[in-house]
DNA sequence: GCCAACGTTGGC
DNA sequence: GCCAACGTTGGC
């Protein structure tokens, strides 16, 4: 079993989102490192942190669950989305995707300014300056930590 | 809106 | 296969 963050920009796809429609496709990721997770790395029952980029503040707002195997995203096939790819062959597509389920919205937001003072995330992937892989993954010992941080569940 | 980091593209 | 130019991400 593996542990993800993944972050989406909440303007465009929020938590309450996928918490508004669960099971959903995480649709639109256009880079070769994701695109290898999600298909050869990620596993059904594998648990990812929901982040909140581009937001005030950014930072992780809850979890879902991976729940489908790898499969074709279609929106890269798809003329009138913005993800569309016109060198992606529809009988070699270049991308792929994952279902996820929601399972819960945190009481609070865990800024990334919060992450940073937190021992034992030192080398937490999305801490690192200059990442910028929307899907990366999280340790145990991280997944568990985060969890158990104080007021994120009533 | 700025800019650092880094992935991608394409000419050679 | 190198590498410069360009585009994108994402925190600030």
């Amino acid at each position: 079993m593996n542990y993800w963050l993944m972050k989406s920009e909440p303007d465009c796809y929020s938590i309450d989102d996928l918490a508004a429609k669960s099971p959903a496709m995480w649709e639109g990721c256009r880079n070769y490192t994701v695109r290898n997770y999600f298909r050869d790395t990620m596993q059904l029952g594998d648990m990812a942190f929901f982040y909140h980029s581009n937001s005030d503040p950014c930072g992780i707002v809850g979890t879902m669950e991976i729940v489908s195997a790898a499969y074709p995203d279609p929106t890269q096939f798809d003329p009138s989305s913005t993800y569309f790819d016109a060198k992606s062959p529809i009988e070699a597509p270049r991308w792929v995707l994952r279902d996820v389920s929601f399972r819960e919205k945190f009481s609070r937001v865990i800024s990334l300014a919060e992450l940073r003072t937190i021992a034992g995330l030192e080398d937490m992937h999305v801490l690192r300056k200059g990442q910028r892989l929307s899907v990366m993954p999280v340790t145990e010992a991280e997944w568990t930590i985060v969890n158990s941080l104080s007021g994120l569940r009533d």
